[in-house]
RNA sequence: GCGGAAUUGGUGAAGUGGUUAACACGGUAGAUUGUGGCUCUAUUAUGCGUGGGUUCGACUCCCACAUUUCGCC
């Protein structure tokens, strides 16, 4: 059962897009937030905990799997599905971008990426085909070509070289896949410059995947502004009909302009990681639970929220259980963060439906954000 | 009662005459964008038991007192 993306409706003013997925007899709205759960668990919470929320998309890890438990004992499982007890649809990474954080860049060669073990320091080497036949033993729904993702802030001639043996090593990945249920997606970079996002992207649709991902963005203390070139100079070369993925986008004003900009599904580890160190996301801005203000606050997070979290908690408590380091403190903000962003896309949509996405980004803005910022 | 030792921040403590009192934990704030539940950054004692004294200068030396602690009767 291959999960199918069909565009519903595109913005006039903007390149913003509504679509529904359908997998498993079920459908899903795009633009879509996924959160991740890399060692096939969305940290600190139960599928049926996501599902309450309904979830759509999760994400899971081909590196964090390969090495433990390994891809072979989730096959012997049942899957991922299964092993994890999730029935909504999964997506791997590649284990590109864990093994760029953990390699060198001399250490990248046209067969693949030789790096450490973070675990135990095992020299470990991985290539698309490895990546690809990882993914296809999981059993993802999406899996993601196996690209490499330099920093944008890496010159044009080293961006160019990357580009193209990215292009080569997609080919690569694509011609030994060989899982009828799963997509697989190509992967464009090119940092902030025009000609190479449109080089890259060009390329990688010759490839004909069933979606196209956007790499290399917030990875490296980029600005917003080439952040939002990034997004631009890529959805303009990607065809209307297959989904647009923007990487570990996930700050809400990012959620926002890369919607504008096209794309449809985005993922990031900020709301559960984010929770585990403290903060809210709130419709005025994040917030430090931590903070000593709210130590007597008895109130909840968002009087207007309608999550777990909030419906039953309070500040004081919530902040009580972080700072004794209790993992249910943790557990009630990734549940409140994570429903933060599916409210936030549901407010979207509905801000597309309406024609009125821009107004929309402008207010969030000030509310979010503040006046200053 | 006699004798010895000790007393530095919220905590454990370093410092034995010379500018702004080390370090760690804790606290307070901040960071965190295809997750190493990791981590990083800033900040946190106008003062060294109390009161005198010596000295150009004292947490550091001297005296008294207080408190704690050990030993002896």
């Amino acid at each position: 059962m291959k999960l199918q993306f069909n565009l519903e409706k595109t913005d006039s003013k903007t390149k913003a897009r509504l679509g529904t997925i359908t997998y498993n007899g079920k459908t899903y709205k795009t633009p879509m937030f996924m959160p991740v759960g890399t060692n096939a668990t969305v940290k600190t919470l139960a599928p049926e905990e996501l599902k309450a929320m309904n979830s759509g998309i999760i994400l899971a890890n081909t590196y964090h799997l390969w090495l433990r438990p390994g891809e072979d004992i989730v096959a012997k499982a049942g899957g991922l599905h299964k092993f994890m007890n999730y029935d909504g649809p999964i997506l791997t990474d590649s284990g590109g971008f864990q093994v760029f954080s953990l390699a060198n860049p001399k250490d990248i060669t046209e067969e693949g990426v030789t790096f450490k073990s973070h675990l135990n320091g095992d020299k470990l080497f991985l290539t698309p085909e490895k990546s690809i036949a990882i993914q296809n033993k999981l059993n993802s729904d999406i899996a993601m070509s196996f690209d490499e993702c330099p920093p944008a802030t890496a010159d044009h001639e080293y961006l160019k070289q990357s580009i193209e043996r990215t292009i080569r090593w997609a080919e690569r990945g694509k011609k030994v896949h060989n899982n009828p249920n799963q997509m697989l997606f190509g992967i464009v970079q090119g940092g902030p410059h025009y000609d190479l996002r449109k080089y890259s992207a060009e390329e990688t649709v010759k490839l004909d995947f069933d979606g196209y991902s956007i790499g290399g963005v917030a990875n490296d203390h980029e600005s917003k502004e080439d952040m939002y070139k990034a997004f631009s100079y890529s959805t303009e070369f990607l065809p209307e009909e297959k989904l647009r993925y923007a990487m570990g986008i996930g700050e809400p004003i990012d959620i926002i302009e890369g919607v504008i900009r096209g794309i449809d599904l985005f993922d990031c580890v900020s709301p559960t990681r984010l929770a585990r160190h403290g903060h809210a996301h709130t419709m005025n801005g994040n917030i430090n639970v931590k903070n000593q203000k709210y130590k007597e606050m008895f109130e909840p997070i968002e009087k207007d929220c309608d999550c777990y979290a909030c419906k039953h908690y309070t500040l004081a408590y919530i902040r009580h259980l972080i700072v004794a380091k209790e993992t249910f403190g943790a557990r009630l903000l990734s549940i409140h963060n994570i429903n933060f962003l599916y409210r936030l896309m549901t407010e979207i949509r509905e801000n597309i439906e309406k024609g009125t996405l821009e107004e929309y980004r402008d207010q969030f803005k000030m509310r979010f954000y503040g006046e200053n910022k």
